[in-house]
RNA sequence: UCCUCCUUAGCUCAGUUGGUUAGAGCGUCGGACUGUUAAUCCGCAGGUCCUAGGUUCAAGUCCUAGAGGAGGAGCCA
């Protein structure tokens, strides 16, 4: 039995395949079959005059998502994704499949969310899941090759971490427990006995958040580093983030033109250096303060704005345009073809509206932005807006930040934090920083925190016996996923999202 | 928790100032076409206009309440 990724070597042979039927299509004695097994995709064709009538009715009367065992001859054929079809000398049916909900047309998201077990069965859905992978496999390899062990930390926690998010409550044994927020703090008792390593682990955050960004249960990477500081750590992810990016652009072709990723930007990231900004750089450009390439984020912003009103005007001509032909009278199929092309339009100024919309709010927050506060969603945009591959912003106020966020000695306002910011608005998809190691400052602040002081005895152990700087951060997957992706959803890069209002199916 | 918007055919949506029998595309089904790429073309079927109440001669359309959904704020990866 071969599968579709395969066929590359099978050119001019015989061979035996099994899959769904995604699609049918039919000409007079054709029938073209795109069948899928999950290694890929591949047009399958049924020719009256090859196979007789018995097997080409079997074959007209395939409905999408039955499953069929073929066998025919693998023929190269470029107009086809995986460069080959198949040209099918015997059919057996396998499992028959009546009603099928989800077709290869538009669907809300409510009702894809709804069919999530099925909807994980089209293109789209096969290729993020694909990249998802990758990039997992990815990970798992920067870190191996860098010599980081791979050490899990445990997801029943007695506590908040951090104190600030709403955890899902659990009972252990009677005793209440929490599903963790985050694994950092083991993270740095492994990397006192391990040196350098990482989680890959599930988080859980009971934020009623519903937004394009945010799910109740997601996958982070956190690595953890004995002997580093902030600036290597800096450098640690720059060269990890090259890395996984550089791997998905070199492995997913296929998926990537299948999701029409525009791939620009990911050639940029394997030249460029990511800009580092302080905290306090980064406000002076989200002010206007301060100017990138010659331009402030003001400028930029309003350009960006100048742009799409143009654009709006542009579509809304061509409606009309479109509106006049169909009033003076066309056959069905013409007026079917301008009447489609009217809704897109209509949609698209949809967007454009909101977004021209959202601009001038943007600029007005950017221009009264107060110093000290954490940056909001589009603060983030307008950051980084105005460069092409992902920002890192360090040196925080350390009011904003974690406990355990390390002081900076020269600058005790300030915490030696990072966050990397990814562009095309996909926002933070890192946060980390320098870890701190003087007992006395993580006292004072687990109290100013109101932390549970005795949770917390074994953490401080840490510093009494043999403390080093450390550093470390953690990697949103899918967020990550969704930025390499292009995806709209955060929902679509996770096969079976948890968010708020999603526990089913 | 707060703000904005949405709920009409299996799916995606249109429905003007409240006014005759509720509209389209796609999908299903039937038919045509020997190379289609979300094929195309012709035809049939398909409706509790989210629910409850109210205003009115008349409600998909207006009002009130509720349910469900989308986006955003806060918070964050």
């Amino acid at each position: 039995m071969i599968q579709i990724k395969d066929f590359k070597d099978y050119e001019g042979q015989n061979i035996q395949t099994q899959g769904w039927v995604t699609n049918r299509r039919s000409s007079k004695g054709l029938e073209f079959l795109i069948l899928r097994d999950g290694s890929g995709f591949a047009q399958c064709i049924v020719n009256l005059e090859d196979v007789g009538e018995e097997i080409f009715a079997k074959a007209s009367k395939l409905t999408q998502e039955s499953s069929v065992k073929l066998t025919g001859k693998v023929v190269k054929d470029e107009r086809q994704i995986g460069g080959y079809e198949l040209h099918v000398s015997d059919l057996e049916l396998i499992g028959t499949s009546v009603d099928y909900p989800v077709s290869n047309k538009e669907h809300g998201i409510e009702f894809l969310m709804d069919h999530r077990h099925l909807w994980l069965r089209s293109r789209r859905q096969w290729a993020i899941l694909k990249i998802r992978n990758r990039l997992i496999f990815a990970i798992n390899n920067f870190f191996q090759k860098e010599g980081f062990v791979q050490t899990d930390s445990p997801i029943f926690t007695p506590n908040a971490a951090e104190g600030s998010t709403t955890l899902f409550a659990s009972n252990f044994y009677d005793e209440p427990a929490y599903l963790a927020q985050t694994g950092q703090l083991y993270g740095e008792a492994m990397a006192m006995a391990m040196g350098k390593i990482y989680t890959f682990g599930p988080t859980f955050r009971a934020e009623k958040s519903k937004t394009r960004r945010h799910l109740s249960e997601f996958w982070m990477i956190e690595p953890e580093m004995a002997f580093h500081d902030n600036d290597m750590n800096m450098d640690v992810i720059e060269s990890f983030i090259k890395y996984i990016t550089g791997d998905v652009l070199e492995n997913c072709k296929t998926e990537l033109e299948m999701l029409e990723r525009d791939t620009t930007v990911f050639k940029k990231i394997a030249t460029e250096k990511f800009p580092r900004l302080t905290y306090d750089e980064a406000v002076d450009i989200i002010k206007g303060k301060k100017k990138v390439n010659g331009k402030t984020s003001i400028e930029v912003l309003e350009a960006d704005l100048n742009d799409i009103k143009l654009q709006i005007e542009a579509n809304k001509k061509e409606i009309s345009e479109k509106e006049k032909i169909i009033a003076g009278g066309v056959k069905k199929g013409k007026r079917n073809f301008l009447q489609n092309r009217i809704d897109t339009l209509k949609n698209e100024i949809r967007k454009l509206e909101i977004k021209a919309g959202n601009i001038p709010k943007w600029i007005d927050s950017a221009a009264n932005f107060e110093y000290g506060n954490d940056f909001g969603g589009s603060d983030e945009t307008v950051i980084t807006r105005m460069f092409d591959v992902p920002v890192m912003v360090y040196n925080w106020p350390h009011q904003i930040k974690a406990f355990y966020m390390k002081r900076d000695a020269e600058n005790p306002e300030l915490a030696k934090g990072v966050d990397v910011l990814a562009p095309e608005g996909y926002g933070e998809i890192v946060g980390g920083g320098e870890r701190e190691t003087d007992l006395n400052l993580l006292l004072e602040k687990i109290e100013e925190h109101k932390l549970p002081m005795k949770e917390f005895e074994w953490y401080l152990d840490l510093r009494r016996y043999g403390s080093v700087p450390h550093a470390g951060f953690g990697l949103g997957l899918e967020r990550t996923v969704a930025w390499i992706c292009g995806t709209q959803h955060i929902r679509e890069t996770i096969p079976f999202p948890r968010y708020y209002g999603r526990l089913r199916p």
